[in-house]
DNA sequence: GGCGACTTATTCCTAGTAGGAACAGTACTC
DNA sequence: GAGTACTGTTCCTACTAGGAATAAGTCGCC
């Protein structure tokens, strides 16, 4: 029916699944908590107007929170179109290859213009960041806990791709390693 | 002295300190075939628009090759200023994490939402992507061998992470192996 | 020798994305 | 009751992605 849109939107699309009625604000929260270690978290902004651009599509629905006080919420949820969609787009064969922007790699492959030392202690303070990255996917996945409420177990997904990223953390830590060691030998 | 510019321009820079004046077509050539799996590829149109911003900045050196008969082409060089710019760049501590953007596992991510056919042959799909991309890799890594005509090894550091880039191709299948058993155990 | 297909080479246009600033109300806390 | 932090939304600008348009050169081949 519609045509594809930016896969942003899907994965937008895709966290209003998991249930409850998000601001624009908890979207980005709930983006930054799960999505972010898969997909670059969208901006605050593109949030907005990828909010704004799914409701003109009708594929969430917008309403005003008037519970709250004197200021006016708006909340989103996906709507039955929305559902569709999203269905009819992970159905679709063509997955596009993963894109990686890799700045560790890249460095390192100009090696040759700079000092041993500053390739090594680049790859020492990716290690630290490798490490501070793995807890905090750590405790994402100790919070998706089997959920006995739904009849469907929501997290099962959830709880699969966090064990994934776990283990990438895992061999990249070794890759990287065993790089260190490859740096600080002197050219054979 | 200057503030920092976008990675790519640095990408871009990094690829002419292998030697060889390039045109922006070929430098585009050198970026597809080794800059891609650790970085995702500029877009010729930006190729052109990067060329022209490190000329600006006398970081790159241009020069029409008029040895070719009526038609001209633009070919450049780094220049020593480009050379220092790109050392102090590589020596700064601030370096990023990577960037991903990995459509496989934020479909995984939705599965509940779709049959778990769906899921698994996708995930099907992504392992012959990966072995095709793995192959890629395996080319650019052969063509790599030790340079005996200049003084430093230029393929020294390019073979580290080429290894680095196989590596990581070899374990991410074994992970999509272990996800795919994962996904057809019906849930427990 | 000229037709077609392919490669080299560059530029232009448009939509999408990143990033931050601006604005404003709410909640806490000292 | 003043300051600070958090929630919530919008706006602006520069950058990036992707493709189309243009054009000249090369190669085979009939």
């Amino acid at each position: 029916m519609s045509q594809d849109l930016p896969t942003t939107s899907y994965a937008l699309l895709g966290l209003l699944t998991f249930g409850d009625d998000l601001s624009g604000y908890e979207l980005k929260q709930r983006a930054d908590r799960t999505l972010r270690f898969y997909w670059v978290s969208p901006a605050m902004s593109q949030v907005y107007t990828e909010l704004a651009r799914l409701t003109e599509l009708g594929l969430v629905h917008a309403r005003d929170d008037t519970t709250a006080p004197t200021r006016s919420t708006r909340r989103y949820q996906i709507t039955a179109a929305g559902r569709r969609d999203l269905q009819r787009w992970l159905a679709s064969t063509a997955v596009e290859f993963p894109a990686l922007k890799h700045p560790v790699a890249l460095r390192l492959l100009m090696g040759h213009v700079v000092d041993p030392e500053t390739s090594r202690s680049m790859l020492d303070g990716y290690l630290t960041m490798l490490a501070e990255r793995r807890a905090e996917l750590q405790t994402v996945r100790d919070s998706l806990v089997l959920d006995p409420e739904s009849a469907v177990d929501r997290f099962r997904f959830p709880r699969m791709v966090a064990d994934w990223g776990l283990d990438y953390y895992a061999s990249e830590r070794a890759m990287v390693e065993e790089l260190i060691r490859r740096v600080d030998t002197d050219p054979p």
